[in-house]
DNA sequence: ATTTAATCGAGACGGTACGTCATGTCTTCGG
DNA sequence: CCGAAGACATGACGTACCGTCTCGATTAAAT
């Protein structure tokens, strides 16, 4: 979990904008917006299962509805923007020049990520809401595009030092691992640890490359 | 796609209760049942997306909601029902005696199951329920279980024969299968055809395994 | 007040509608109904000036909002409907044969009965209420219209025994008594008590008239 | 139609408390109160029987909801300026010496005002705001008094002349006037032309009267 | 000319009510 | 007793106005 800002946030208008229209009215309130996000976030944690109603945020925010539709363009994008609003900067993915070494890392960070307290129950409940709102599957699609993205990246310089075979389908091998990752985190059937994150690694790797 | 009455199905009591009691009024009437599993399916096929309510089944069904909820604990239980009761006899998993042929049927076979016309959208609408309704996650649950010990078997065969390591972890494996067709089919971002399959299959068994 | 389910109430199928479709389900809650109109005629007569809501009469009634509108058309049917319901029968205007004497009494009676606890209050928010809802304008302006009729009567019959000229224009002798009260009931600045009634009735009689 | 600010115009502070405080700052801006009169008093006239939002009124005038509120205390404050700003002035009543002639000119002259267009349409909508609105219930009450007090003069010079005997109740025929008048016009089942006039003021005075 | 203070358009904000929708339970009547 | 029809309480939905509250940009008198 990191990144932040996959759209329905404020629309951050740029400064040059500034020229067409200075924008007059009131400005939006920093302070609302911080409340939203954490009620959000609170009851996607707590909220174990139950599916979450746009007025429990406005309630337990303490603001109106009207406030959440005018800023963010449906409740799935209100708890996206939570989750991924507080869940730490996207820390670059390692390049230590070892594929396997590499991989190991990412794919041991993202199982520990998701796991940590208290992500995994809210991301559990973002992931159910995306079944019934549309928006919100979109959005998450984006978001996991560019994980699977970060994760191709990996690939490619390992493919480029020669530690896989020219012809692998990279394509496939992000998607065993994020296919595996949800499939456990999502059905909670066996676990995601340290060591699920070695010998999926491994079973990627060839044995015997280096 | 197989097996059918995964619980949830009416009970059908057996014939011996007849002895307590000799069941008097009216008996269920199997026609009913058919129409609401007909209705159920069409409405799963054809509403992309959109979620199904109980009250558009009956009314499709020409059926009161009571009857569904004498009959199913849940709306779900009905539509996974619906979509099992369907869906083809078990096809016993394939015992050619090459762990390599024998996975990449299997692995075939559901990706082609899937996509098959017009279980796809079906499938997919099912297990968007399945986020909301605690109930039918649970039946879904079940299901899948009995899938992945029908692939499970398979690799322990050709692990009996010597083409796994024996401590390969066998568990992963499945759900390296699993969890990408999951993935792929319900994002829809990549192909989930017999080119992938024989790839995935080959990215599974060691490269020099027979 | 008297006269009652100015239309919105139950649409009281005849019997032999029976015939062309038996009505299936379950039917009408008639203790549902007794508590929505004893709730709305509650709110109405205590809730002096402020407008009544929906959902205010929902509550009040211990009832879903759906049930309100599954049998009233707008809230202000409700309103009427809750009104007239109790407000006893209609009395047959009086036939004494002396016209002085029948609209003395008619006009005192109308007067007496608006002003009678707990009627007052509850009228005149049922005729603010109708200022918003053009559905309870159009019941209201019916109910009102058989009213007008009644009196014109009284007065059909006076002129034909001689006791108003041929020419006199009745319609505006109606209207100056309903006009007077209403105008009187709604803005509150003079009485509304018998010896108005009596000075109206003497204005609107030719002083020599019998 | 006369008279105006009826209060709930500018208090327009009285040259004096230029002692207590110089007033610096800008000054109201008349331009401004007189596009949100005109705004207000077209959509009165043109909303037929919808309700007029405050919001309306403030983006038909081209000024924001806080302008309003600033100068007038509520919506209905300024509806009831709207209207009777440009409501042409007082006419004082006729004084003729006949007091026939005097009323029969006053009804005429109140009942042909209201029909012309467009004052009918913006009336009606009025005191169907005043319905919801107290504070303009009461602007309207204060209003319709000074010309109920209108009225009342020329029935006391008729009865200091003699026209009308000492006894007669006057402030009953002042509302048997204004009781027609509003009721024919909210109801609008009757006309208020010039011969409801006539007959009007012929069955107020006894027929013998000059 | 500068300061000071109020006006103005715009629009964010917490509320309250709206009328609709789906849920799961219940009641009624005919078969 | 089964089954169709549908009433019912509940509770969320997304929208509309309300009246109050910032905002920056004017504008005009007092300095």
């Amino acid at each position: 979990m990191e990144a932040n800002d996959a759209e329905g946030s404020v629309p951050d208008a740029g400064p040059e904008d500034t020229a067409a229209r200075p924008h007059t009215g009131r400005r939006r309130n920093e302070a609302v917006r911080r409340a939203i996000l954490d009620a959000a976030l609170r009851l996607l944690v707590e909220s174990e299962g139950a599916p979450i109603t746009v007025e429990a945020v406005a309630r337990a925010a303490g603001v109106g509805k009207q406030t959440l539709y005018r800023w963010w363009p449906s409740k799935g994008a209100v708890l996206l923007d939570a989750l991924t609003d507080r869940a730490g900067q996207d820390v670059p993915p390692p390049d230590t020049g070892s594929l396997r070494e590499d991989l190991r890392t990412v794919v041991a960070a993202t199982f520990d990520a998701a796991q940590r307290a208290p992500w995994a129950p809210a991301l559990r409940t973002l992931v159910r809401e995306a079944a019934t709102d549309p928006h919100l599957a979109e959005l998450l699609r984006a978001y996991t595009g560019t994980r699977r993205a970060l994760l191709r990246d990996v690939l490619d310089r390992g493919r480029a030092r020669g530690e896989l075979p020219a012809d692998r389908d990279l394509d496939l091998v992000v998607d065993q691992v994020y296919g595996l990752f949800w499939y456990r985190f999502l059905l909670g059937h066996a676990p995601l640890d340290r060591a699920a994150a070695e010998r999926l690694t491994d079973s990627l790797l060839a044995p015997g490359t280096p």
